[in-house]
DNA sequence: AGCTTACTTTTGAAAGC
DNA sequence: GCTTTAAAAAGTAAGCT
């Protein structure tokens, strides 16, 4: 029996910075390619990296949100690229910029099958949010870590909502012997 | 103050036509439904809760009766689908489910999930099937169930699939298009789904 | 009957309406 | 509350061949 906590997989980080300097995104949309900006749509500036893959807003304020990496190594490398394209700008860019991971979305798989019915009844319909018809998965929240748990017939999960990779392994522990005590594994 | 009398006053007034309101609209979408009167007053009795609780503050007076309406179907044991509810609505289906899952939550409704056997004497009716077709759709959803197959399907798909089964094992058969048609599902999903039954049954 | 694309759920930040 | 970004899970749906 494979340990779940072996099936984790960072899907995605989102984590914010600043440049510590404010920008005038016209200008910036104008020389740096690839760039989408769209004022009346989204007050941000869409910039996409391709290696590692990721999208970055940013904003006149001069901060900025990154998503769509898989590690937080990818956070960092995805976001160096982007303040040395704004360096060749010639736009200021703080030295080390402090970056902030605000959430990760990992998914895992339990390796069994799971009867979300059950589940809902078990864990307190107070706690679960099911409704098949409009989601296939069982929405858990936990206080312990600070996150939220999608469960699956397929006994496959996403886990969204924690700071730290660690919150998903404790999410998966808890959620496993959870599951365990009320005989709703195996 | 004559002035905030007149307000309380006005204040008031409001509040009782906007319950008004919304239990006469309660009643309009029961009726194009055709659900029995006990299934109104369990809807009127939420929605009466969510207002006490200050659940309609933020969203419209019309969502919120729709939801109580669609959980009171559920609590009667004849639910609706969504769909259904919002064919009888004017808020849309993705607004009424959401209303629906706050209310549920804020009010501890302790919803069970929709059981699709729930939903055979209707289709089964108005497809004009026979009690010894219900009855094999029913055991194809309790055996099929039973063996973890309704994880995370939806309740009417689940139920139609079962009753295009049973319609064919029964020799009353319906055309999948027939079913899906009451259901309000595709003929896909009827399909998947009955496959995947008739493989758990051991293709009877 | 497939295949493709797309939408449902959850999470978080950013700035503005 | 909305807008935008990305990502997974699995079910449902729509369009096209």
């Amino acid at each position: 029996m494979v340990d779940p906590k072996e099936t984790i997989n960072i899907e995605n980080v989102v984590a914010s910075t600043g440049i510590g300097q404010e920008l005038d995104l016209q200008s910036v949309a104008m020389d740096l390619e690839g760039a989408d900006y769209d004022p009346e749509q989204f007050p941000g500036l869409v910039y996409r990296t391709q290696d590692p893959k990721s999208a970055a807003l940013i904003f006149r304020s001069g901060k900025i949100v990154c998503t769509g990496a898989k590690s937080t190594d990818d956070v960092h490398q995805s976001l160096r690229i982007v303040f040395d394209k704004l360096r060749d700008l010639n736009i200021q860019v703080d030295d080390d910029p402090e970056i902030v991971v605000q959430n990760i979305v990992t998914s895992a798989d339990l390796g069994r099958n799971l009867n979300l019915n059950a589940i809902a009844i078990g864990l307190g319909l107070e706690n679960i949010e099911y409704e098949p018809e409009q989601f296939p998965g069982l929405v858990y929240r936990l206080d312990e870590p600070d996150v939220v748990a999608l469960l699956f017939g397929s006994g496959k999960l996403v886990i969204t909502g924690g700071k730290k990779p660690e919150d998903a392994e404790e999410a998966v522990d808890k959620i496993v012997s959870r599951l365990e005590e009320l005989g709703l594994l195996d | 103050r004559l002035r905030k009398w007149q307000e309380r006053i006005r204040t008031k007034d409001a509040g009782e036509r906007n319950l008004q309101f919304a239990l006469s609209e309660i009643d309009r979408m029961a009726s194009a439904l055709g659900v029995p009167r006990s299934v109104r007053e369990v809807a009127s009795v939420i929605y009466r809760r969510a207002l006490n609780e200050d659940l309609i503050r933020g969203r419209s007076i019309e969502g919120v009766a729709t939801a109580c309406l669609y959980a009171a179907c559920r609590q009667e044991g004849i639910p609706r689908s969504l769909e259904e509810v919002s064919d009888v609505s004017r808020v849309e289906q993705k607004e009424i489910g959401r209303t629906y899952r706050y209310v549920a939550q804020e009010l501890e409704l302790k919803m069970e999930p929709v059981d699709p056997k729930q939903y055979v004497p209707r289709f089964a009716s108005e497809l004009d099937l026979s009690e010894e077709v219900q009855s094999k759709a029913n055991e194809i959803i309790d055996t099929t169930a039973e063996q973890g197959l309704l994880s995370g399907k939806s309740p009417t798909g689940y139920a139609a699939a079962a009753i295009y089964a049973a319609s064919l094992l029964c020799n009353e058969k319906k055309t999948q298009r027939e079913v899906a048609d009451v259901a309000q599902v595709t003929e896909v999903t009827i399909r998947n789904r009955y496959q995947e039954q008739i493989e758990a049954m051991g293709i009877h």
